[in-house]
DNA sequence: CATGGCTTAAAACAATCGTTTGAATTATTT
DNA sequence: AAATAATTCAAACGATTGTTTTAAGCCATG
């Protein structure tokens, strides 16, 4: 409604384009309407970050990067403990770093537009800032789920991710639903439903 | 490469606009491209369509029509069944119309990338076609999981959509691995996970 | 052949797009 | 205070956007 005037240019353009970003998404929002949202001139969104591309960039890194940094640390937690790995602790590795934000932070509506966006936009950049975090994981993946086919698991991790990133774009099972969920519960209801489906015996599989 | 020159107008408009979506996403794809690679005037998009949305609307009904329709044939045959209902072929009546297509059909391709595109575009549309669909399935649901409250139901029913809309997107759960999967393939392994998450004890949640 | 309705054609419409320019302003350093 | 760097500004750049217009082509039925 009314313009962002707190924060320094670059925090309030960061601001207005993840706001549009996320409701019209990427290609529908015009730098004229982020620079009128966050009340900067128009010319200031390339002068701080290049290109509309590059001010892309710097939405996404600025909610992943801490997001992947925090997963990387809880990993690296879980395996120099003396606990034997659990699925579980696995997947709260995993997921609990999204959640733990501000409580009405903007990071879950941002990461599932951007992960929505068409692979040709963001590609270069997730890329980047998956690598990692897919790698470590997945390899741990594979020592607490040992009875389980390789590719059987790639898959079970696919869909998974699946979850994941529609649960970052609808936190509440049912639309418009009224208080909005907490993302914490969310999560755990993600962490519940992923855990079933990827520790299911490979042989029993029908009901 | 080439320009498509068989079938109507309309059918190659059609064929155009739903490869360019896929790969760059509607506000992205302009008419000009459409009109360029389907090979006919620039005008006849709003001729035959309306508008850029209308245009929309045709590529999505396309397939979502055939398949929300074999959806409802499914699920009435196995209502009238003397069989008892189970959760696994529920999800069968759900899920196979979509891999019941022509092998090296653009189904999940489209399908996929029009549930990512923003809200706000597609909601209209989406909501017209799924209303049905949605509302039988779910009671159907809670017919087969007796044991589960509702909302965690609808939690758990959440969560399977987002598995179902990644895997339209990407069907490899490896990347660019060739040669592709059938799609066959995903949507059982898709139906595999989602038994499992959904038909979980509510009290034993813990690994 | 002529008529009328559907379809296609080229051209232009106003509007908006991302980006750049160069001067004015502010902030920082010497 | 003077000089240098960093930032903001209004204005314009050429290109492209969805859409409309008007005329020409097509192809059936009279």
């Amino acid at each position: 409604m009314c313009p962002n005037q707190l924060g320094s240019t670059q925090d309030r353009i960061l601001d207005a384009a993840e706001e549009l970003f996320v409701e019209m998404g990427y290609s529908a929002t015009s730098l004229r309407a982020i620079a009128q949202l966050a009340d900067v001139n128009i010319a200031a969104t390339n002068y701080h970050f290049g290109s509309k591309e590059g001010l892309l960039a710097a939405v996404i890194n600025r909610h992943v990067e801490p997001v992947n940094s925090e997963r990387l640390i809880r990993l690296s937690r879980l395996e120099d403990s003396k606990c034997s790995l659990t699925l579980r602790s696995l997947l709260e590795a995993f997921f609990y770093p999204l959640a733990d934000t501000l409580p009405n932070s903007k990071l879950p509506a941002v990461m599932g537009r951007m992960l929505s966006e068409p692979e040709s936009l963001t590609r270069p950049i997730m890329a980047e800032q998956f690598g990692e975090v897919s790698k470590r994981f997945q390899t741990a993946l594979e020592r607490v789920v040992p009875g389980l086919a390789k590719d059987e698991l790639n898959w079970r991790f696919h869909l998974m991710i699946g979850s994941m990133i529609h649960l970052l774009k609808f936190p509440n099972p049912v639309m418009n639903e009224q208080p909005p969920v907490a993302f914490k519960d969310a999560i755990e209801h993600l962490i519940t439903f992923a855990t079933a489906g990827l520790s299911q015996e490979q042989e029993f599989l029908n009901d």
